[in-house]
DNA sequence: TAGTGGTCTAGACCACCTG
DNA sequence: AGGTGGTCTAGACCACTAG
């Protein structure tokens, strides 16, 4: 198991067995560290360190001065690990395959860059797996974040993983939901119109500026596994 | 901004550029803490918080021994804070409704429980946002591990709320997925048959024993939003 | 303004693992 | 075998905020 029979880890556990056997009520109030530090005969900052991990995971919540308390709502939080698309499709063992469909400079669409209208790449391009169609990946990137992108050779590697390794981002964010397959999306995913496909909308920036917006299309029967707790 | 002149903070925010910058490449390795304390003229247990904050987000990788060095390839976690529904739906400023469609036990389905064909509890209920459908839910609760639900009134609660106040778990896992709506459903969702819908099934347990499935099927046009960085 | 968590320190010992 | 990160300690000061 995950047990510890002594530091932190023991501490973190016992608080934890304490809220699961409605010792310690959501919403109720916990002694304070020093209170903690001497019933568990540790230094407060090891009860620090417990209680610091559980309130970055949701389960409490801390407020100088105002203590320590049960979080009410268990904010569950699911982690998704985000991979370069071609080890997602090598970790299930199937070969990994890459098609460039179009490349080409155009003006950015709307979302992307600040300061009118930014030159842009734009990158349409089939993943494959066991030389099947996985994934369509329709992208649009910023020539002002990123004009080294043009001296990546995006027909053997995706610009994916080019991005990666070479365009540095601070942060972004991701719009899941579900779309229904058209004609042109059918036939280059294998599918039948009319099927439901997984879609990943991405967009990621460096500070302020957008360095890629991407729309991932999933070939039917995708779906995507997050770990809960 | 999130930035800090002093402090752990200060040297998680100064390593981050460095990486950001590359001075230290993705896969190289950066000094052992002893020297960063050094350079950065604070305790060794200075560094160790902010590196240990840079590991915990997948930004580096630390190894007794071996020492520290830059993530290969940056493993992006997304986090997704799942509320209850009614909460969800509140939060867009929507008035929230609730339909309880059916409830009876039965032979539990083949992911649930353990040991031989347990009872459970079928639930399938409506939840509404403006009267309008939101999202439908079907689900089966484990009579082994939740005896007490059958005193619960999931005619005015959901057993999504009712679950979350009483029945503690330790861990869990979602899958999201995209499905066509077949008649039913799409009566259900107020949705034309063929509509691409947005599936999360879930399960979650208390330490080995399943506390609940549910198959949570999204009315059309919905997203997910998640952060990454 | 007093009490709480947040952080830092200087030193120490330990667990792990690579070379 | 020895160096690395992991952790603990005892004490101190600081930052925030409820009352």
């Amino acid at each position: 198991m995950s047990a510890a029979r002594t530091g932190w880890q023991a501490i973190h556990q016992e608080v934890l067995r304490r809220i699961h056997d409605r010792v310690w009520r959501p919403g109720e109030m916990i002694p304070n560290e020093a209170e903690l530090a001497r019933e568990f005969g540790c230094a407060r900052a090891t009860v620090n360190r417990a209680l610091r991990a559980l309130a970055e995971s949701g389960t409490l919540e801390r407020r100088r001065r105002a203590g320590t308390r049960v979080a009410l709502h268990p904010v569950l939080r699911a982690t998704l690990a985000i991979p370069i698309t071609r080890l997602e499709i090598e970790e299930t063992g199937a070969r990994y395959g890459y098609r460039l469909l179009e490349s080409g400079l155009a003006p950015a669409p709307g979302g992307l860059g600040c300061s009118g209208p930014d030159k842009a790449l734009h990158v349409r391009a089939l993943h494959l797996a066991d030389e099947r169609p996985y994934l369509l990946e329709d992208r649009w990137i910023s020539m002002a974040a990123v004009p080294d992108v043009l001296t990546a050779d995006l027909a053997s590697e995706s610009a994916n993983e080019w991005l990666v390794r070479n365009a540095p981002f601070t942060d972004g964010e991701s719009i899941l939901s579900a779309a229904v397959a058209g004609e042109a999306e059918a036939a280059l995913l294998e599918a039948v119109p009319g099927a439901a496909l997984f879609v990943i909308e991405r967009t990621t920036r460096d500070g302020a500026a957008v360095i890629t917006t991407v729309r991932l299309v999933h070939a039917p029967g995708y779906s995507m596994r997050m770990a809960v707790g």
